[in-house]
DNA sequence: ATTAGGG
DNA sequence: CCCTAAT
């Protein structure tokens, strides 16, 4: 199978061509790419790692105290469709700040190996993205107590249900906020958000785990593994919320397919196309709904059956996001870059965002979750006393998002691997255990002492600026000064309001795709809000008193409006033509380089059109544009070090040209009279130069 | 459509 | 090599 090819530069994070930039940027590339390549669904991450969560079954849950008191709690039930199997995990509750991360224990040893090698290899890894949405049906226990609690979250597939969410929620809550059966509620499946894919970069190492890695054992795998990106890395990163595949480049194909008919039935009519609806995206679309990340995704589907691809038609969406080039080249400690350490705990990724009915959510931020109504109810009176005891907060989660996962895999891997790939990179990342985050505006709450009350979160248009966090239960290195926090991104719907004092963060760059199973093409998101926006604990203070008065004791969840979330172009023909494919590369022979410096020395910089038809012109593959990229190649290939060069060797004496030409036609400023004059004059610098 | 320059 | 902006 074609999993779509992208061609970067190879593994490389550099390419020849960037020359005077020096590496360029991974993460405009990833974005680039992962957007134009393709997507994959990430539905396996979430049904992976809702498997994870369920197998943890019974997560602990504090309580701390009496009965009647505990302070959160958090139970979330969450059944996996495919599997259909419900587990129930419980989701931390912090009260007295100690948040409880889940355990996931894996029971086969090889994934745990596996996974062990994963993060070995990469550091980088990670999963974003990936969202589950859950639902709230909140119940039980809760009404007695005198603390606000938490009611269990049920992780539902948002998909089936659009607008459940917000009966359920209203259900609960009308019931009061009291029961509920906890094992009733069911989450029904999980959303996942999606995924970019960045290509990979070398990673060698990552190779050489992989090949060990039993998934990877397949023989074409590894074969290939040497000579293709493949790798994996994932990493958790604030960063990056996406999961990318990579696949080779053998644009090749593309081009020479380009005019004959491909059997790809989704293949993007044409570049062009493909970028208007990049553009579109990328600017307007966002910029016009900035709150809506949320892509959409189509709800899981059996695993198995390859017919019904999960990748086939799901649409994703991808923000971009900032990437560090260099990054290729360190690795990184999970999470590092996110990761903040925190009293609480671990690191946080902040990014909220809410999902519209559609099922996958992809943050920007690592694991996010989105409350998707609240409402507080008092069941005695609330004194006005902040720490009116009898108030009770509910809190509908609507999904918790997955860091990042980054994963490179060869074209020609099967699906079932990718599968595996993925969840096991997903399982790498749970099996330390996670931490619950709370957000407010965005701004992590870091003092777990404090008291919802104190944090504003009582009444339901303070809950809609909550948030939490997943948090990965690892890296403590990161410098936590240094660690931004991502604002979060609010949910279209209720959220919009909220955030008045956080800014949203405008999404760099997104897009939907639909993946198409010839050539699954994956896509990748980035975005990346960088605000640090420390919580403000000492915003508490002026909440006003009357806040609880203000609630209404029960909140309907909002219901998502479709246009708040149509995020996605309205047309939906132009989904699928927003896979594109880069070129080919095509590095320059020597002969190539030999007639381009021949071309320049005559025609001067400036007139790459000249160029082309003069040097090029049956070469229909080398645009001027490529000439004169090239050109700058070349130049900056010919001032650094021979031992910095990379590629194939070009002649010194052709470099020693282009220095010349490029010294000579800078100078006369593409005042390109007659072209032997020139360069005869060009030749004659050279010459000076060169004795 | 080209050109120029950033990524 | 891609993307954009400016011609």
């Amino acid at each position: 199978m074609v999993m779509k090819k992208r061609l970067d530069n190879g593994f490389n994070g550099f390419s020849d061509w960037t020359v005077p930039r020096g590496p360029r940027s991974l993460r405009k590339v990833h974005r680039k790419k992962d957007f134009e390549d393709g997507q994959i669904c990430a539905i396996e991450l979430l049904a992976s790692l809702a498997g994870k969560l369920l197998q943890d079954g019974e997560s602990t849950a504090c309580s701390n105290t009496s009965d009647g008191d505990h302070s959160v709690i958090g139970t979330n039930v969450v059944k996996e469709e495919r599997l259909n199997e419900e587990k129930a995990f419980k989701v931390e509750c912090c009260d007295g700040g100690s948040s409880r991360s889940y355990d996931l224990d894996l029971e086969k040893t090889d994934e745990k190996q596996n996974l062990k090698k994963l993060q070995y290899v990469d550091n980088n890894t990670v999963l974003d993205c990936t969202s589950v949405v859950a639902t709230s049906n909140s119940s039980d226990e809760a009404c007695g107590d005198v603390k606000p609690v938490i009611r269990k979250t049920e992780f539902e597939e948002y998909h089936t249900k659009p607008e459940e969410g917000s009966p359920d929620f209203l259900e609960s809550t009308d019931n009061g906020m009291n029961i509920g059966n906890e094992e009733e509620n069911e989450a029904k499946g999980f959303g996942i958000g999606f995924q970019s894919m960045s290509h990979a970069h070398n990673s060698k190492d990552l190779k050489k785990s992989y090949g060990k890695s039993p998934t990877m054992a397949n023989s074409s795998f590894k074969t290939k593994l040497p000579l293709s990106t493949d790798a994996i890395r994932s990493s958790f990163s604030r960063y990056r919320n996406y999961f990318k595949l990579a696949s080779r480049d053998d644009d090749e194909k593309f081009r020479s397919n380009k005019s004959s008919t491909h059997s790809n039935s989704y293949r993007p009519p044409s570049r062009i196309a493909g970028r208007r609806i990049r553009k579109l995206l990328n600017s307007k679309y966002w910029k016009a709904a900035p709150k809506l990340k949320d892509c959409d995704v189509a709800r899981s589907e059996s695993i198995d059956d390859e017919a019904q691809n999960p990748f086939r038609k799901r649409k994703l969406h991808f923000n971009t996001e900032k990437y560090q080039v260099d990054s290729l080249y360190k690795r990184r400690r999970f999470f590092d870059q996110s990761s903040i350490v925190n009293s609480d705990g671990g690191m946080s990724s902040e990014s909220v965002t809410n999902s519209p009915e559609k099922s996958v959510h992809i943050d920007k931020s690592g694991l996010a979750a989105i409350l998707h109504g609240a409402s507080v109810s008092t069941s005695s009176g609330q004194e006005a006393s902040f720490l009116s005891k009898d108030a009770h907060v509910k809190f509908s989660i609507r999904s918790f998002k997955v860091p990042e996962l980054f994963i490179d895999v060869p074209e020609n891997a099967t699906v079932g691997s990718l599968k595996k790939i993925v969840l096991e990179a997903v399982t790498a990342f749970l099996k330390d255990g996670l931490h619950v985050g709370v957000l407010v505006h965005g701004k992590k709450v870091r003092d777990d002492n404090r008291t919802l009350l104190q944090t504003g979160l009582t009444c339901k248009d303070n809950l809609d600026t909550v948030g939490f966090t997943l948090e990965p239960n690892l890296v403590h290195n990161t410098t936590p000064a240094l660690c931004p926090e991502d604002p979060p991104q609010m949910l279209a719907c209720d959220m919009t309001e909220l955030l008045p004092s956080s800014p949203v963060n405008p999404v760099s760059s997104s897009g939907i795709l639909d993946v198409a199973l010839p050539n699954t093409t994956l896509t990748n998101s980035q975005n990346q809000d960088e605000n640090k926006h420390e919580l403000i604990t000492t915003s508490i203070d002026k909440l006003p008193d009357n806040s609880l008065q203000d609630c209404k004791a029960l909140v309907p969840v909002p219901e998502m409006t479709m246009e708040a979330l149509a995020v996605v172009p309205l047309n939906p023909k132009s989904k699928r033509s927003e896979v594109v494919q880069r070129r080919t590369r095509r590095p320059f022979s020597v002969s190539e380089v030999e007639a381009l410096v021949q071309a320049v020395e005559e025609l001067g910089t400036g007139r790459w059109r000249d160029v082309k038809f003069r040097a090029f012109e049956n070469a229909d593959h080398r645009t001027y544009v490529d000439l004169k990229d090239k050109w700058k190649t070349l130049v900056h290939t010919a001032r650094i070090s021979p031992q910095q060069r990379r590629g194939e060797p070009v002649p010194q004496e052709l470099l020693d040209r282009v220095l010349a030409a490029h010294a000579y036609w800078s100078q006369h400023q593409a005042k390109q009279h007659g072209g032997k004059h020139l360069q005869a004059g060009v030749v004659k610098a050279l010459e000076g130069s060169s004795s």
